[in-house]
DNA sequence: AGCACGCCGACT
DNA sequence: GTCGGCGTGCTC
């Protein structure tokens, strides 16, 4: 008799222990008995009965395995102990982890042979007549002729042909016997190697040259590399140069890409870079497919996967290189049920199978540039443009005074007609991010500030007041501005839709088009706009972050940031470094060399040090800044943190929660607790909402003082009175 | 998370 | 007199 250790998809804590007459390997996946249901676990101990109370309990407690599903292992060792990895550092339930990082038919009850029937999959391979026929192939038979010379150097798979081919023209072919359909093993040993097709590529710059050659040195050890480089100046082709190199050795290549970065034609790049077909993952593609480049990958036979956040979990046969591209994005971080950010994660992979990272960005976060700085990660410059300078020149607009319509200075609304009667298309960008609105004299610029925690104070409309997000003092709002006793304090607190209202007030004639999560909830909506503004349907165009991800706009040549102030005066101490990296971004994607740009910063701070350096000296400059602020005031990367958020109806009971969380976690000395304090989003779904920040000087302190908060909030009545989650490395605080 | 058990209000 | 509301408790 044995005792098994399964992980159970529950959102317990625990490992959960049943009997079973022999041993099962690690990772095994069976089916057992779970209160009324049953689950798939997947196994993660065995060992034989021991002890005599080990005994006792098989006839008794214990209940037996149902069913074990796999003969040998799916799931490879290296995932469950990334499965344990993350579990322990994020502090999730090991069943839930495990479910998140794996297929669904894998969590699902479904047999070996259904699952390894996806391996043998139907393809289609060129016959001798075929290649004859292509000389004598009649010419209206064009999509015949297309797919035949498709075939001619490697056969491929039916799905994939039948993405580019319709029904009519392979079975054309196959009643020809021209072609002829047979199965493929997709497991069958690694093959592609000498399949690929390399060397035909672009010279590489000096500088994307040096930086191959340090990446390329050292392609057999862990490292971590920082490729720093302004938008147009190579990244892709640095990425491409090493892959080359990596896949040459017989190393498969993970590559990782923000959520709307993963477009058809950056695949396209790929597969006609390397001649053979590239692994796509993101949330579209169907669990079968899924599925099926799981075990490809896993066999070696698929050499490079490029995919979202959760291709990270992607088991392979031989990786020999991680390349994470935007890696300043936030979507990297799941913001739900198993919290994980796949930037880290990566590293985390890497470094557990001796492979280098490569980490690319124009404009690279605080905490990557923080390890370059301090050398923990190499750093990689790229600062050429291929087009030569940028083609936007930075301004600032001094609101103070300045007559104002619709949120944009007038002085801005002359300069916007102009653009659009010489036929160019004008941005306003609203940023919107980490938004809590402020107090703020319109003739001096005075933000109210908390005189405890000398931070701005939010202003709560409904309440008339004005209170502290970080220490919860609160005030009346004044009638004058405390510094110049001028009577004209404003709140911003406009919105995209107000601002097209607007706009369309001020610009009649003219075509707006908004760009936000909620114009464009899909991704094709998406890029349906995309394309109409770059056909030039509209000459307005008004967004939030998403335009700033991914697309270029060759024909803007105005961009005007509404409102830069929300950014200098948040309560998210990430505002400022994410309103950089945007503007930034905005300042690539802007605008072409013949046709240069202008962009606005509107501002009641025109001589705050952010505005200015981001304007005169660039992003490098303004993230050495701010890291330099982060460090003083000791908070991330300088200091870990973890959030933990509640919410509930009653709002006494999100508080009562949360404090008692905060009362289960070590002295003052070793932990800092900030809260329980508002979110930046207070109610939501009529759930009000709260949140508690604790900050560590070192992961182990923190992860420590979490479990401590853990145990207590599970024995803890209050805790189950509320829904609560722990984020570890939160970045949000709505 | 599910799925039970359990003890109080409006219906055949 | 039952049907069903969701509060609390357990799952090897």
């Amino acid at each position: 008799m044995y005792l098994i250790q399964a992980a159970v998809p529950v959102p317990l804590r625990q490992l959960f222990t049943y009997t079973h007459d022999s041993s099962l390997e690690h990772g095994v996946r069976v089916v057992v008995p779970f209160g009324k249901r049953e689950l798939v676990g997947i196994v993660m101990e065995s060992k034989p009965v021991g002890s005599d109370q080990e005994k006792a309990a098989t006839d008794g407690t214990l209940k037996a395995v149902q069913c074990v599903l796999d003969t040998k292992p799916l799931i490879p060792d290296e995932l469950l102990s990334l499965g344990k990895w993350l579990s322990d550092y994020y502090l999730h339930p090991i069943g839930d982890t495990l479910l998140t990082m794996l297929p669904s038919w894998l969590r699902k009850n479904k047999s070996e042979q259904e699952i390894m029937s996806l391996v043998n999959q139907q393809a289609l391979k060129i016959l001798p007549e075929g290649k004859d026929a292509l000389s004598t192939i009649p010419a209206n038979a064009k999509q015949q002729k297309r797919l035949l010379n498709a075939l001619r150097e490697k056969s491929a798979l039916l799905s994939d042909v039948k993405q580019r081919f319709s029904n009519a023209v392979i079975n054309a072919l196959v009643d020809k016997q021209w072609a002829v359909q047979y199965q493929q093993n997709l497991e069958a040993k690694v093959d592609w190697q000498d399949k690929l097709t390399l060397g035909n590529k672009p010279i590489a710059s000096r500088e994307q040259g040096a930086a191959i050659g340090v990446i390329t040195s050292q392609l057999t050890t862990f490292s971590v590399s920082l490729l720093d480089g302004v938008t147009g100046s190579g990244k892709t082709e640095v990425y491409l140069q090493v892959i080359e190199t990596v896949l040459l050795r017989g190393r498969q290549v993970l590559v990782l890409v923000p959520e709307i970065g993963l477009t058809p034609q950056t695949v396209e790049r790929f597969e006609r870079r390397f001649g053979h077909p590239v692994g796509v993952l993101h949330s579209k593609v169907s669990d079968k497919k899924r599925m099926q480049i799981w075990l490809a990958a896993k066999s070696g036979k698929l050499p490079l996967i490029i995919g979202t956040r959760s291709a990270i979990f992607t088991p392979f046969y031989q990786l020999g290189l991680i390349v994470v591209d935007e890696e300043h994005d936030d979507s990297f971080k799941q913001q739900d049920g198993l919290r994980y950010h796949a930037r880290d994660l990566a590293a985390v992979r890497a470094q557990r199978l001796g492979v280098p990272l490569v980490l690319g960005s124009a404009t690279p976060s605080l905490e990557t540039l923080n390890n370059a700085l301090n050398g923990r990660y190499q750093h990689l410059h790229l600062s050429a443009r291929a087009g030569g300078a940028n083609p936007v020149s930075q301004y600032i607009q001094d609101m103070r005074n300045h007559p104002v319509q619709g949120g944009i200075a007038e002085h801005l609304i002359e300069k916007m007609q102009q653009h659009i009667q010489a036929g160019n298309q004008v941005l306003v960008f609203l940023n919107r991010r980490g938004f809590s609105p402020v107090l703020l004299c319109h003739a001096c610029g005075h933000v109210e500030m908390c005189h405890r925690c000398d931070r701005p104070m939010t202003w709560h409309k409904a309440k008339r007041q004005l209170k502290c997000h970080h220490c919860d003092a609160q005030r009346g709002v004044p009638n004058r501005c405390d510094h110049c006793h001028s009577d004209s304090l404003i709140a911003d607190g406009l919105g995209t839709e107000q601002l097209e209202q607007a706009l369309q007030g001020l610009f009649p004639s003219v075509s707006i088009a908004r760009i936000d999560r909620d114009a464009t909830r899909t991704k094709d909506a998406l890029e349906k706009r995309f394309d109409e503004i770059r056909a030039g349907k509209h000459q307005l165009l008004v967004g939030t972050q998403i335009v700033a991800k991914g697309h270029h706009f060759p024909d803007v040549t105005m961009v005007v940031i509404v409102d830069v102030d929300s950014a200098l005066f948040s309560a998210d101490l990430r505002a400022a470094e994410k309103l950089a990296q945007l503007v930034t971004q905005l300042a690539g994607r802007a605008g072409r060399a013949e046709k240069p740009g202008e962009m606005w910063l509107q501002t009641h701070h025109p001589g705050h040090p952010i505005v200015q350096e981001l304007i005169h000296n660039g992003y490098a400059h303004v993230a050495r800044g701010l890291l330099a602020e982060r460090q003083s005031a000791n908070v991330i990367p300088f200091s870990v943190q973890a959030i933990v958020k509640a919410e509930s109806h009653e709002q006494y009971k999100v508080q009562k929660a949360l404090q008692l969380a905060r009362s289960a976690l070590p002295p003052a000395h070793i932990i800092s607790a900030i809260g329980p304090v508002q979110t930046l989003i207070e109610k939501k779904q009529g759930r009000y909402r709260m949140m508690l920040i604790v900050r560590a000087s070192s992961r182990k302190a923190l992860n420590l003082a979490l479990r401590h908060l853990l145990s207590a909030m599970t024995a803890s009545k209050e805790a189950k009175q509320v829904r609560w989650s722990l984020d570890v490395d939160a970045i949000d605080l709505t």
